[in-house]
DNA sequence: AAGTGGTCTAGACCACAGG
DNA sequence: CTGTGGTCTAGACCACTTT
């Protein structure tokens, strides 16, 4: 048996926790990769070997190590053994534009609702949430800022009854916290990014000079049972922000 | 037992073929939802007697739901059932921009090889793939067409040593799968979009006036190994192009 | 109460990479 | 040849949703 980085690293499982004993290790290996303890490149050790001393179940450790494998931290070889993915990649934006929006919706640096009320659907946003034109839908409008400058203008239609919207939960929360506290569970989104120059409204709006290259983005969110849930026509001022991500290539 | 739209198909598992079953069994399942024999919304049975029916064991069997669970084709829901994604989704760009320009690249519409030559690498090139100021490097410079008009104008370099380039095989092929190809396994990218105004040279190269809002795109990509392969800064017209992707949240 | 997916076990054999 | 991950089996119990 050769020496392996996890050799030394000590793993504590609680059976009696209702958390599951795969997500748990899986927990634990993400923590020893990001603090360091596994080094990029280092082996993870066989599985079985892994299993046993842990008193686990060989399925049940390739559960955790699959999780890892999934996210992009780990990479398998067969006939070699587990690696941590050597270097480069790991803590940037989880995941993409989505994220971006949304996560940092919740902390966000800073929002101002400018619109909240509710409106007939326009042709393009019924369209998109599949609801005949001019159904009543929420529409929302709001300035996002860092810093104390604007770096996006966004606009969302949502269908009436999914949930309350209101000014002060809006600049408190964020749309997407704001639907998953209403139970809703979002699951995929179409996106499409382009540019274009500024409008003179969108101009001013943006403290930006007219015809400055603005990134625009539209997007449909779709809850788990098929639902559209949202859709979002934003612009993004091009001189302050672009749309960091990374790519997981499945094989 | 209640009637599931899974009953009345049968699926055809080879065990003497190296498919994996569970991997022949998703391909089936995907199959008949694209054609519409398992339509939106329609339960799959439960997977204790799937598995029966079809001779398997009960992990194998969600081995295959789980690969299009991930695909975001089926939903799971726990004391409900396995139900097909309710429409919306289905065969919108597999992943995202990094499969538009690398599979697309294959049979792409269009490939016009301005440069492929050994140049120093410039700061840039050289900070993304983690090389050295100087150190040699492959340059190319294309110019993307779609019905005789150019789209895009791409430049990439790529470390020395790894594959071999020349003009003819970039136009017949694209970057990537030359990479697949050279045994190349491509792990992950970072990517950042933004725009901007076109410079006159750019205007010039892509048909476009001088100013006119252009989407742009820096990609560094690595294989599994975590070795930077490539390095690309592109600009793209934005009156005829933009980057459409789907996203699936993780829950 | 019944039915579903979620988790877990303890084995087995195979395919592939490396020395 | 040896060691690794890849696949597969036949069970078990639990947690959750619905009736």
């Amino acid at each position: 048996m050769t020496s392996t980085a996890t050799d030394r690293l000590d793993f504590a499982l609680d059976r009696t926790s209702p958390v599951p004993l795969y997500y748990q290790l899986a927990r634990q290996l993400e923590a020893a990769i990001e603090q360091g303890a596994l080094g990029p490149g280092s082996l993870l050790g066989n599985e079985i070997e892994l299993a046993g001393r842990l008193g686990l179940s060989r399925p049940t450790v390739r559960q955790a190590i699959q999780s890892l494998v999934d996210k992009g931290l780990l990479v398998r070889r067969r006939g070699v053994g587990t690696q941590v993915v050597h270097s480069q990649v790991k803590r940037p934006m989880e995941l993409t534009s989505l994220y971006d929006d949304l996560q940092a919706a919740g902390h966000s640096p800073g929002t101002r609702v400018l619109t909240v009320e509710k409106r007939p659907a326009p042709a393009e946003a019924a369209a998109a949430l599949g609801i005949a034109e001019g159904t009543p839908v929420h529409y929302v409008e709001r300035l996002r800022l860092a810093h104390g400058e604007p770096v996006a203008y966004l606009t969302n239609h949502v269908p009436e009854g999914l949930l309350g919207l209101d000014h002060e939960r809006l600049e408190a929360t964020g749309l997407y916290r704001l639907m998953r506290g209403a139970g809703i569970t979002l699951h995929s989104a179409r996106q499409s990014v382009g540019a274009r120059g500024a409008t003179p409204e969108e101009a001013a709006r943006l403290a930006e000079p007219e015809g400055a290259a603005l990134l625009t983005m539209r997007r449909t969110a779709y809850d788990d049972t098929g639902r559209a849930v949202e859709h979002g026509a934003h612009v993004y001022r091009a001189s302050r922000y672009s749309f960091e991500f990374q790519l997981l290539v499945r094989n």
